[in-house]
DNA sequence: GCAAAAGTGTTCAATGTACACCCATGC
DNA sequence: GCATGGGTGTACATTGAACACTTTTGC
């Protein structure tokens, strides 16, 4: 492969989930290149006509089953020698999606070696700067959580305040009184409460959804 | 101008300082290109072999007379249409400087047009989207002010509290009280007192360095 | 009736905000 | 002695943290 006069440039996405109470990011095999059978990001080369967005979301969909996530801009890494064939510039972006539950494995089933949620306590070698990226995508939403109401995008169905606690604890890897909780988010405003309750064996608990989808700077905690 | 099979890479840097009670920022006069005698934010293409910070201190050190000043990732701009020429992914920096008092002129003196400081409140019409890059910098320097000790980088010699309060007030655009302001930055620990003092027409004024020059996270409003 | 999670209130500590007076200097 | 900014302390409001008991359901 012949080196380019100038860098390349590719995007890399960091997808987080919450999931059976850890927090889990999507990684797919690398086919080809310096670092091919290693797991990494998905990603790839940014096209002449697109957004650098367009660019993250369309090898996410080329890659995973993963369609219309929310997608923010991380941090571009540009070091010369984080490539070693390539001097490839990457601009790396976080995705937030709710829990997949029992869909563990997202997979095109096809041209692309299947993707694979892994918890990110326990992460294999990452190809590239990969286990980099993972960690600052990490600490990047363990801030959003707490000054913007970020969650949204990990609980797109009517939820219970436990269930709503549960996420914040497990990216922010330390438990919350419940009490004080409930009261502060609830003084937010952020939450609209719906009708119906969830049954379990015990008492029915209330059910709530945001009021508004979008990113918004409050502060939460 | 051919335009090449895949975006290329350029950085561009929003030097930012307060000077005489304002926040400014620095241009440069465009020489060539599409925007050519436009003012624009100084900045260049990104080449093989040097990382994008390296890139962003070359380019500030051939078209101004700042050298080693501090320097942060802000945002990479990638739309297609950005440059009505060429695709050109941009990753943006934010550099700080302290007060350039009566050097309000930063001017290499041959190759390139002279940099110029101008208030952030009366910006001339900016080539790019350097607009957009100069309002999301101030945004961000706003908001680290309040949650870093992000000031240094502005105050690199011995500075009263009064100094130092306006700094805040010029970047954050609202008043603080006088007494809560040397409460909360002196209870912080981030400052060392020194033994000198600033005379005036009035009462002399005791001087302050910061402990650490390093960047560190700190509540400091 | 018992286990399990839901729901609710009060107390205390810490932090932030508002505000008024005396001090040291230059002229 | 007066104008100018430097320096200090106190009262009140707001916010966050700690903490215990009652309620509703399934079994």
């Amino acid at each position: 492969m012949s080196v380019p006069a100038a860098p390349a440039v590719a995007v890399d996405v960091a997808v987080l989930t919450v999931h059976a109470g850890a927090l889990h990011v999507l990684l797919v095999q690398a086919r080809g290149g310096p670092f091919a059978g290693w797991w990494a990001l998905p990603g790839g080369r940014v096209r002449e006509a697109e957004s650098l967005e367009d660019a993250a979301r369309r090898e996410l969909a080329a890659q995973t089953t993963l369609r219309g996530i929310h997608l923010e801009q991380l941090f571009t890494f540009g070091q010369p020698e984080r490539d070693p064939h390539d001097r490839v510039v990457s601009v790396a972006y976080i995705g937030l999606v709710p829990d997949p539950g029992s869909e563990l494995i997202a997979d095109t089933g096809g041209k692309y070696a299947a993707a694979r949620w892994r918890p990110v306590s326990r992460l294999p070698a990452l190809a590239y700067d990969h286990a980099a990226v993972v960690r600052l995508a990490i600490s990047r939403v363990r801030a959003k959580l707490q000054y913007t109401n970020l969650v949204y995008t990990l609980l797109p169905r009517p939820f219970t305040l436990t269930e709503l606690q549960s996420i914040y604890e497990s990216i922010l890897g330390r438990s919350l009184d419940r009490r004080n909780f409930r009261r502060k988010i609830l003084s937010l405003g952020l939450l609209r409460s719906v009708d119906r309750t969830r049954r379990g064996s015990h008492r029915p608990a209330a059910l709530y959804v945001f009021r508004s989808r979008r990113p918004r700077t409050v502060a939460v905690l």
